[in-house]
DNA sequence: TTATTATATTAGACTTTTCTAATATGTCAA
DNA sequence: TTGACATATTAGAAAAGTCTAATATAATAA
């Protein structure tokens, strides 16, 4: 039994940021496309602009993406590697 | 973009059962050693016994690990595949 | 400048999670 | 049976998460 309790702070962070539907489906659908703005999220997960952006913000914090301006809108990419290997673990590399 | 959030509500379940540190140790030591009883758990992660129990519980109702009793006292192991994918991503095969 | 679009932030109500302390259950040994 | 040990459950307070609605910021277009 490992004894750092410290030492997987890190990692259930990462865990539970995905741990919601709404965060797992952005990311999952961000590793699949690529990278994608906010409006785009919105529509296709129907929750609202708000509700969209805050969890977005979750996923910043725990550095599993990362938005970069283009004109008005923001695009999201994963930047995690950690994040990465997990979806691909539950879905596996093809995330059709 | 992914469209159906239901579908990732299972999986979501998942990564949220493992998204806290003692949960995450827990599951990462039973994969490392195959099985423990709940005493162990306890010294080890120097985690209450109702804690670690309540932790174990939250682990069992999302489906990541089974006990079985042995005399007086209960051992557990992880029985979700994806769980052992999860940790497998995270920390590779070897679980030092 | 003003208006419009895209996104972020805040506020507040509500729900869920987490922790500690106390109590309950189940098994074994004397 | 009783007592000791291992684990589970409950209760309640505090903290964190989630949602909606409203407001703020930033970039662009007219």
């Amino acid at each position: 039994m490992e004894m750092d309790l410290k030492d997987h702070e890190v990692t259930a962070e990462i865990l539970k940021a995905l741990g919601h539907p709404v965060r797992l489906c952005i990311t999952k659908g961000l590793i699949a496309n690529g990278r994608c703005n906010v409006s785009y999220m919105e529509e296709c997960l129907e929750v609202s602009q708000s509700g969209v952006s805050q969890h977005l913000s979750k996923l910043k914090n725990a550095g599993i993406v990362k938005g970069y301006r283009t004109g008005n809108e923001i695009y999201y990419e994963v930047i995690s590697k950690p994040a990465q290997n997990i979806i691909k673990a539950l879905y596996g590399e093809d995330l059709s």
